[in-house]
DNA sequence: CCCCAATGTCACATTTCTGAGAAATTAATC
DNA sequence: GATTAATTTCTCAGAAATGTGACATTGGGG
């Protein structure tokens, strides 16, 4: 239970930060469903929560994208497994990719957030370069651009199922069909 | 002179606030290069600053993307010059979408930001939908998300551009052949 | 029923953000 | 070089956001 409402800010916290930066932490505790007060009980201040939010997303986004990419299955299910993980992850992928790219981020490869990050960007890159060798992904894009537009794309879909803009089933359905065609799939 | 730095505090303030809705005016006053004294004698608060982000936005990118529909040519090269407007009117378009997308807001067509935006929208569809009954955008697509898809392109083009991961040259290249091949051409 | 852990309520000090007045400084124009 | 417009600097008061302490309330588990 106390996991519960913990983890509950914490989310919520992705959510609203991932949405706007500066947003008032009444605002979290209100979309979660908690007093001020009671957030404050499980993090001393703005950058705790920052950080356990953080924490929370490396974790879980980027263990699911190391998942994916573990998987057994030729290369392309493994992408096309990929993309379904990161959109499951949803604002935390989101979030994640815009806290280590945005301009006051100063990246430390020792911060273990960090090196997370950098972990996981490295391998997608690899991994991109390894399809462009077997001729799956076109070599007229490079593998930065690649990475860029997969996570375009998983942030289209995520935006659009939270704008009801198309039907929960079609969600990951149109995102790997305009992400597979748009890399030359 | 004075509308230039009228301007500029307008230009820098689309590109923080599309960057963090809640930024303190101070962060606009600094990238603008000049105090907040002055911010606020060409705004006297954060609304009317608001206020005139949205006009100036729906001025020039409302524009560029009805001149690009407008263009003689055959529809694929419109649609191709349609996303080369957009991304060049860069943070102004990404705001443009964020501003009538986001929760908080309330459209009322009588607003004439409202009724530009919901314009471009409504031409956009039109002309996707046309596309499709000539068999050029596929059909396993719906109209919205081709919508959702296209800025999802825009932004992943201008912060790529931004962040450094594309060569100023390719990113209009890319993005086209990512846009056009993820809609089925 | 009582206890205890989780949460809420309220009150408060502190800090940051906001908006504006008045005088000083700079820059361009004549 | 005097004049004027634009901007900066300094100042300040009020508003909003932040963080905390003391105490009340609630809702299970023993």
């Amino acid at each position: 239970m106390i996991q519960d409402t913990k983890q509950r800010i914490v989310d919520t916290a992705i959510a609203v930060f991932n949405d706007d930066q500066s947003a008032p932490l009444e605002k979290v505790a209100e979309k979660a469903l908690v007093t001020r007060r009671t957030l404050h009980r499980y993090f001393k201040d703005r950058s705790e929560l920052l950080t356990a939010c953080s924490k929370d997303i490396r974790k879980r986004c980027s263990e699911a994208m190391a998942a994916a990419l573990d998987n057994p299955g030729d290369s392309l299910s493994r992408l096309e497994q990929l993309l379904y993980a990161a959109i499951d992850c949803g604002a935390k992928y989101a979030f994640f990719h815009k806290l280590h790219n945005s301009d006051t981020h100063d990246h430390h490869s020792t911060n273990d957030d960090c090196a997370a990050y950098e972990a996981m960007y490295r391998r997608f890159l690899q991994f991109v370069v390894h399809l462009q060798d077997q001729a799956i992904v076109s070599k007229h894009v490079t593998a930065e651009w690649v990475y860029c537009f997969f996570s375009g794309v998983v942030n289209t879909a995520v935006k659009a199922d939270h704008a009801g803009a198309v039907a929960k089933m079609n969600q990951k359905q149109f995102a790997w069909f305009s992400f597979s065609r748009g890399i030359g799939i």
